[in-house]
DNA sequence: AATAAGTCTATAAATTTTGTAGGTTTTGTA
DNA sequence: TACAAAACCTACAAAATTTATAGACTTATT
């Protein structure tokens, strides 16, 4: 399951992506709005800005505001950004791989092969599909 | 990603499958195979025998054997038995449903669309793919 | 009777996630 | 130029979840 951060990350990317026309947007708008922890939230758009998606101004009339287009902002980064991994095992990761402990070696091991195929078709699906979409939808 | 209860009980699963005409096996053989705790994975034994998955017999020269045929084990079975939910979001599982906290309405949730997708592909898989396969790979 | 195994419930330890505190820096404006 | 508003930053605390352990109980075999 998504954690918070991840969910909270995405309701504030929809939030600012929809607002993208009225200049810097104040956290506490976007946490009162989405009943959002303020100083929680703070974290998160800071990792979110970091990352490069987010612009920010300080004092007043400060706030963040979106500087990627939308339809370059993968759902995947998101995810991968807040909560890690997206694959169901770590030695089936491409952004976190981890060997497994317990496993002798992977190349026979039998989950390693299904869990492949299911991280392909969900990145097949998470890579396509951008803010841009979680915008139109909405 | 899985819990390591959740991938302790496909070992488990596995081991058994594969020495499945040599009767009961003992916890102990199985724990050491893997380097997993004894006790840990007495739980897990547990929680598997209770699902119908596994048999058991106590006293001198008991032990755990499989009593279901192991095409009859969808890896979902396994993971939702473990883990919970294999959706990424509260909202979008079918087994562990719950709406998500923040969200107005659902019905106009852009995340909500695509992680309805997601579950289907990864459902797809994991509910086609059974112990058989991992057996079978091995 | 003794021993070997699984069963059960409760609790403890470790880890991860979620949330908070409080000071620092930057910027607009009176 | 001083003040206030806002983001920035680091560290810590609380809560929740996952992982692991303890110990008494039951059942079966010899």
């Amino acid at each position: 399951m998504l954690s918070k951060k991840t969910k909270y990350a995405f309701h504030a990317l929809t939030y600012l992506g929809k607002h993208r026309d009225q200049g810097a947007i104040l956290i506490q708008e976007i946490s009162e709005k989405y009943g959002i922890s303020h100083k929680f939230l703070e974290n998160i758009l800071l990792e979110l800005k970091k990352a490069g998606f987010l612009g920010s101004k300080k004092g007043k009339g400060g706030g963040y505001y979106l500087i990627k287009d939308p339809t370059e902002i993968p759902l995947s980064r998101v995810i991968r950004l807040l909560d890690g991994p997206i694959a169901l095992l770590p030695c089936v990761s491409l952004n976190y791989y981890e060997p497994c402990e317990e496993c002798e070696n992977q190349e026979q091991c039998g989950l390693n092969k299904v869990m492949i195929r299911v991280r392909d078709e969900t990145l097949k699906i998470l890579e396509m599909k951008t803010l841009q979409d979680i915008l139109e939808e909405e």
